[in-house]
DNA sequence: CAGTGAGCGAGCTTCCGCTTGACTT
């Protein structure tokens, strides 16, 4: 048996760290923390000292097991959880469970996996750090007495299997606020004015130093502008540089991956979480921008045998954000010499990603001269300006630019024509064009994961599921919606004469960006109202201050605890009591035809509208509308409200049977003798005729009658049918798997039933299905062949911008 | 998969932060 057992908390780590320590070390792994609070809600003393009881987590107990039979057998156990709150914590919490013996127990920390760094912990042990577990404690009491409290009272007042947090409320809070602040945007317009030139055969651009507010003024400065002479006055050239961006942590990639590739911020993960699994990249869930020594020497050789010397500059960055706990590097490939490897293409388009990040973090700044010209105009003080772009030196931009979240295209740097001061020129045209000022942009999710880790809120490991988690509760939908159209003006002045034109644009279109639910808009609303201390941003970097007093000794932890849950228990408690349920019912008016007032409010099944009140006379049963998708009781206005009422609608008449058109949960559909057609976005539920519905219903019976793959004589029930995943079976209402091999003309009516019992068998005895299956992101399905990677010479091509 | 919304009341829901699989209608 092995003398020494070391304990980390990745088995991928685990790995690694077995190749560096030779055949005296066995190194295994815990997978995260092995302990937790309990389940219910006594798992803390809170009429006591606030002692919390932990339990082994169920899928945990056969690794403790297993960890526990061999920290017996060996002669020195290395616990080598992360350098970290949490990871101090995984430590004692192995040292309790495992009852380790203090004279045999070693605590070693080391931020990046390479020899040297190993070999130097195991060369500097320590203890247990208690302040600093003592800290963690504090934050995971607080956490689930937040959490715990906070809840119920959204069961009791707006509706139940709801969930507050720490970090949870705050981000949907972040939505709503965002929300209202683009509702009550206030869209201004001004006249940007520019102009093109005719020099030596090239276009050039220049613009007006200032706007016009209104027309009238820009069309003044137009008129002004006929006979005008225009004149360089003024060149002014700038060196200029731009640097590279730090190497990718957990926020920023997921930023990176969203705007470039368009990923969420979970699907990201789960492809980094593959790239790590094979050894291709360092850990994925980092808040850090260091790099090893060896890291950042691999890079300076990468970039100066395939780029030259003057491209390599060795650069150190440091976190500038406080809640960095750094306990791990940042993310890097493993081997700068892997330019490509082997995978699924998403995983390719990742790697290749990070990859050019990190090596461009290594390379010198890129060099620009800016060229600004003055332009005069005869009898105007205003001054036009040209401004032009060189690049000088590429440096880093060779390989990687940065991305921004503001999507106004710049239209990016251009060269100027060759100028002289005083040289006259010769005006194309001049155009003055309306534009509109712009509200803040919604979050997607990567942006929101930023914005909360610029708050200090949440952790790398926790803001994929964070996100998940208010998509689930309902608080927030990711979605894309279609902008609106507006009139614009654009006025143009070209051979002295001026033409007027008003034009159309779209606007406030968005593509994957969160939105904010009506019951996401009522719980933060309400939680706002009677818990500040919690919805306020700065909650959580007011109690990591206490927890680093904590760890710094200065603090003790469940005085810490009983100084915030006395006043926060006893609102809880107040506010159950007496706040009122929470409905958002919302009067829009009376309806002109029934005189009848038309109220919004939430009922079990969604938001929803109503005409005339509830009341006991049967023949004044009042109307009920649901909202639509994208409406929100808060906004919606009278006219929206009735518009709903004009569904169902009865289009016509189709074998001797109604067809009724209206709008579902899953959008716009027709229905025909109880069979249920979609219609398609180019039509309008409104107006569609009876000649188009039947065409839609005809064409969707031969797209059931393609469907159908299979029937048998035996029972017409069951069908083989061909799906979005190839054919299945359909009984009923149940659909079962059919398995990728089967031949269908070989299959018979008995096989098809063994399949129907067999699968009905095995989901009895799964736990019974929850109201909604979670969506999940497919992870990736090919595996990376193993240690493949092909080494090419330089296939990075200039990045795209 | 699809037109609901009353009221009573069983029993359940829920946090954040470490980790990796499981498993797709």
């Amino acid at each position: 048996m092995s003398k020494n057992l070391v304990i980390v908390e990745s088995p991928a780590k685990a790995k690694t760290i077995e190749k560096f320590l030779g055949s005296d070390y066995t190194v295994k792994s815990c997978f995260g923390h092995i302990r937790d609070l309990a389940k219910g809600d006594d798992a803390i003393n809170v009429k006591g000292d606030f002692s919390p009881t932990y339990e082994v987590n169920d899928d945990k107990k056969a690794i403790v097991a297993e960890l526990k039979k061999l920290s017996k057998e060996a002669n020195m156990v290395w616990l080598a959880s992360d350098e970290d709150r949490e990871g101090e914590a995984i430590s004692w919490h192995l040292s309790e469970v495992l009852k380790l013996d203090d004279k045999k127990t070693k605590r070693i920390v080391f931020h990046e996996i390479t020899k040297p760094a190993i070999l130097k912990a195991i060369e500097n042990p320590r203890g247990i750090d208690k302040n600093l577990v003592d800290a963690q404690q504090a934050r995971r009491v607080l956490d689930r007495l937040v959490g715990f409290e906070l809840s119920p009272v959204l069961w009791r007042k707006v509706k139940s299997n709801l969930s507050a947090g720490r970090v949870q409320s705050v981000a949907v809070r972040l939505i709503v606020d965002r929300e209202r602040e683009i509702n009550l945007f206030n869209y201004n317009s001004a006249f940007r004015v520019v102009a093109i030139f005719n020099v030596a055969g090239k276009q050039m651009e220049a613009e007006l130093g200032k706007r016009f507010e209104t027309e009238k003024e820009a069309q003044a400065f137009l008129e002004t502008c006929k006979h005008a002479t225009f004149t360089i006055k003024n060149l002014e050239v700038k060196p200029s540089e731009k640097s590279p961006a730090p190497p990718f942590t957990t926020s920023t990639l997921q930023q990176e991956a969203s705007r470039k590739m368009g990923y969420g911020v979970s699907t990201t993960m789960s492809i980094a979480q593959k790239l790590y699994e094979h050894g291709l990249i360092t850990y994925m869930r980092t808040d850090s921008v260091n790099l090893s020594e060896m890291a950042i020497a691999s890079a300076k050789n990468y970039i100066s045998e395939n780029f030259g010397e003057k491209y390599s500059r060795p650069m150190r960055y440091t976190t500038k954000n406080d809640s960095a706990q750094e306990a791990h590097e940042a993310i890097r490939p493993t081997y700068f010499e892997n330019v490509e490897i082997d995978g699924t293409p998403q995983e390719k388009r990742l790697y290749d990603l990070i990859y050019k990040r990190a090596i461009a973090s290594q390379m010198a700044k890129a060099q620009i001269e800016k060229t600004v010209a003055t332009i005069t105009i005869s009898g105007i003080s205003e001054q036009l300006v040209a401004t032009g772009e060189v690049l000088k030196f590429d440096g880093f931009l060779k390989v990687y630019l940065e991305s921004t979240d503001d999507d106004t295209e710049d239209e990016g740097s251009k060269m100027l024509p060759p100028l002289k001061i005083g040289e006259s020129l010769n005006l194309i045209q001049i155009q003055a064009t309306e534009k509109f000022t712009r509200p803040s942009a919604r979050y997607t999710e990567a942006s929101l994961v930023k914005r909360l880790e610029e708050l200090g809120i949440g952790r790398p490991s926790t803001y994929a599921p964070t996100i998940s988690t208010i998509q689930k509760r309902g608080y927030v939908v990711k979605e894309d919606r279609e902008g609106k159209e507006r009139n614009f003006v654009q006025i143009t002045l070209k051979n002295n004469d001026i033409q007027r034109q008003e034009k159309q644009e779209k606007f406030a279109s968005e593509k994957s960006k969160l939105f904010p639910s009506d019951i996401g808009m009522i719980v933060t609303d309400f939680l706002s109202k009677h818990f500040e201390q919690i919805m306020d941003f700065g909650f959580t970097a007011s109690v990591e201050e206490e927890f680093d007093k904590i760890a710094r000794g200065q603090l003790v932890w469940n005085k810490m605890i009983e100084k915030f849950y006395g006043p926060f228990h006893a609102t809880v408690t107040n506010t159950s009591e007496h706040a009122e349920r929470q409905n958002a019912e919302r009067n829009l008016g009376f309806d002109p035809e029934s005189g009848k007032p038309v109220f919004v409010k939430l009922g079990r099944y969604g938001p929803f509208a109503q005409i005339g009140e509830n009341s006991d006379d049967e023949t004044q049963k009042p109307r009920y509308a649901s909202l639509r998708a994208g409406q929100l009781t808060e906004t919606i206005t009278l006219t929206d409200a009735l518009e709903l009422f004009k569904l169902p609608r009865l289009v016509g008449n189709f074998e001797g049977k109604d067809i009724k058109a209206a709008i579902g949960r899953f959008g716009p559909y027709l229905v025909h003798n109880s069979k249920f057609v979609s219609i398609p976005k180019t039509d309008d539920v409104f107006a569609i005729d009876e000649a188009r519905a039947i065409e839609l219903i005809e064409g969707k019976r031969i797209a059931d009658a393609n469907k159908l793959l299979k029937s048998f004589d035996e029972d017409p029930e069951v069908k083989i049918l061909n799906g979005r995943w190839g054919p299945y079976i359909s009984k009923g209402k149940g659909n079962y798997k059919l398995s990728k091999t089967q031949k269908l003309d070989e299959l018979t009516f008995a096989m098809v039933s063994e399949i129907i019992e067999a699968e009905e068998k095995t989901s009895a005895k799964k736990v019974p299905a929850k109201t909604v299956a979670p969506k999940k992101t497919a992870a990736p399905k090919k595996a990376i062949a193993a240690k493949k990677v092909a080494v090419k010479k330089l296939p990075i091509k200039k990045a795209k911008t």
